[in-house]
DNA sequence: ATTATCGGTATCCTTTTGTATATCGGTTAC
DNA sequence: GTAACCGATATACAAAAGGATACCGATAAT
């Protein structure tokens, strides 16, 4: 593999990295492959997580295209948020992830 | 799928995140992954990266037994580091990584 | 009247990550 | 003599991410 491939490589990590990156994206979509729509729900099914964060992650997935953010007109407000069919390519990756992840932490004996 | 599944999926990825967090570790990653064993080979495979930066990195990898540090006594001292057989696990994941990234960058037109 | 809902935003602060630059010691090369 | 190698560490700073808390307006519920 030549230089310029790998080169080609990092400009394509780097895309992924960005539209990912961060403490709590991956642990969001995780949550709303499940079919977690609203606000509230997202956030009370991600321990730990501030509603100020929540909000700024999910501005950041929908500039991504990996999420749909739609307003209702109810009161009071309501608003959906839903994973893409793009996002669904995401999936398996995620899937992939999550696996390692199991498989690290027991790996990585006594690591909290 | 219920909500305890959910909780220790969002573990599983927290542990996946912590082993690869970063700007920088997926690109290292992909650099070894090629070979390049030596830190100033590793560095200016990668724009951009300080040594400062990549010394730190490279810890973090070997803490996670994700990477080797060999010290041969040579003169100047010699580094090699090399990905271990349990960083291999994480080849094909970060392969699709890469590649959604490609498709990202073409499904997000426009965007540098 | 107060409290709750809804999905945020505002403000302030702390922590973490990353950048830029210089330096280290024991050699070797020019 | 100076510069280079080697893989770091040191220092100072900037930027980004994240945490903690309070607050917003238009309702509805108690």
């Amino acid at each position: 593999m030549n230089k310029k491939h790998i080169q080609e490589k990092l400009k394509y990590i780097e895309d992924f990295y960005t539209a990912v990156n961060g403490k709590w994206k991956l642990s969001i979509l995780i949550v709303m492959y499940n079919n977690n729509k609203r606000f509230k729900e997202i956030q009370n099914s991600i321990p730990k997580i501030t509603n100020r964060v929540l909000s700024k992650e999910l501005k950041d997935l929908e500039v991504n295209k990996l999420i749909t953010r739609t307003v209702y007109d109810t009161t009071p407000v309501t608003i959906e948020y839903e994973v893409t069919e793009y996002c669904m390519t995401l999936k398996p990756i995620i899937q992939m992830m999550t696996d390692w992840g199991k498989n690290h932490r027991e790996t990585i004996a006594g690591r909290k």
